[in-house]
DNA sequence: TGTAATGTTTACCAATCGGTCAAATTATCT
DNA sequence: AGATAATTTGACCGATTGGTAAACATTACA
């Protein structure tokens, strides 16, 4: 008899951890697009070759399978952020965080939009994880930001305000890509467009945070 | 009987004024959280005090109260876009369009969702309108930034990126609500933070697009 | 006021939903 | 090879889905 999996203490099998990546990969495929509520677990299995108990095998419901995904994004998705150093050049700092937000939305549109998907619907499965550890990482970096502007090394700005305009804006490449393509045309919609969204978004940040000198 | 309401060639009644409104605001509230698919019909119902085939009789199919709703929200969401004004001076408009996009994004949280959460599903409903009337209008504003770029009267940039950055910084705020709230805690959670990021993005984009003089 | 058109509701339908169960199949280990 | 544990599936369940039919109630207008 099979051994529910919530009760399985154990080292995980080869094929366990196969599998399990193949559905969290289709999972994402399905969640991203349609949120959680849109979303149905026949879809999952459909898009994953599997059949709909044999998910149900793996992940106990559909929540487990949103959950274990959402943790796994969350992680990940806050790395460029936490690579924000603190000892580094203010400029080169905002530049390469700017670089890799942009390189996520495009290498990783999928996780973006889930997330996005999440935020929308009022993030009824993470509000404690925004509450805590994203809150606590924002604000150890926008001390960081705000030593800057004190030590004269960047022009004073609303630290949080800053972090969201470049959160908003490289996400928008990801989330809003359909608009972003139909509005530059067929001409422009190569993968172009993000070369030249970081050129614009390196100026209009690096530029506006420049210390004026009159 | 009843007169199906595809039928219904003559001038609408009080009646169906009234409850067309109704039922159109109660599908704002659910389609702008759950999208398309994650909405249904009972719940717009439930909002609206209405029963189910009474929302029926308004509005045939689901698709069909999504797509009013799409249509007036589309026409009204463009409406800061086509109000800026080629003869006017160039600082103000631009800084007139972010506090008008900003204002929305405070009064008109759910329409903004709507059209987010569309989106985000890849536009299966409106990529017509996008390639269509909107991706025009952007083309004829981007004109206009382009003259004044020329013209020397604000500094070089790629107007299409100007007006996405736009775009998604100011409509961050209705979207992503949830997670501004929760990393701005709860002291600087009142209604201050659409004054802030008002101040904040103005200066972000007034300062970038002003000429440097060196 | 009568009556025809409009508006509303109860009861219902087939399809799909998330999830269970037990039987069948496959992998693992001795 | 055989026993045991892990994996997979078809059949199925009650609840919910989008939508319909027809009876009932209300309104507008002559």
């Amino acid at each position: 008899m099979a051994i529910p999996r919530a009760a399985r203490t154990q080292r995980r099998t080869r094929i366990q951890e196969e599998k399990e990546e193949i559905i969290l990969e289709a999972a994402l495929d399905v969640f991203s697009v349609s949120g959680f509520r849109g979303s149905t677990i026949d879809q999952i299995a459909d898009v994953a070759g599997m059949s709909k108990p044999n998910l149900l095998y793996y992940f106990r419901t559909k929540e487990a399978m949103h959950r274990a995904l959402i943790d796994r994004v969350l992680f990940t998705w806050l790395e460029p952020l936490r690579a924000f150093d603190a000892n580094g050049n203010p400029e080169s700092e905002i530049r390469s965080y700017i670089r890799r937000k942009l390189e996520m939305a495009r290498d990783f549109p999928r996780e973006s939009r889930l997330f996005a998907n999440e935020m929308l619907q009022g993030a009824p499965h993470v509000e404690d994880e925004l509450r805590g550890p994203l809150k606590a990482l924002v604000d150890e970096k926008v001390e960081v930001i705000r030593a800057w502007a004190q030590a004269g090394k960047i022009a004073k700005c609303d630290p949080y305000h800053l972090i969201f305009s470049i959160w908003s804006t490289t996400q928008h490449y990801a989330d809003f890509d359909v608009q972003v393509r139909a509005v530059l045309g067929e001409e422009h919609s190569g993968e172009g467009r993000f070369e030249d969204a970081a050129r614009y978004l390196e100026q209009l940040f690096v530029d506006g945070l420049r210390i004026r000198r009159l």
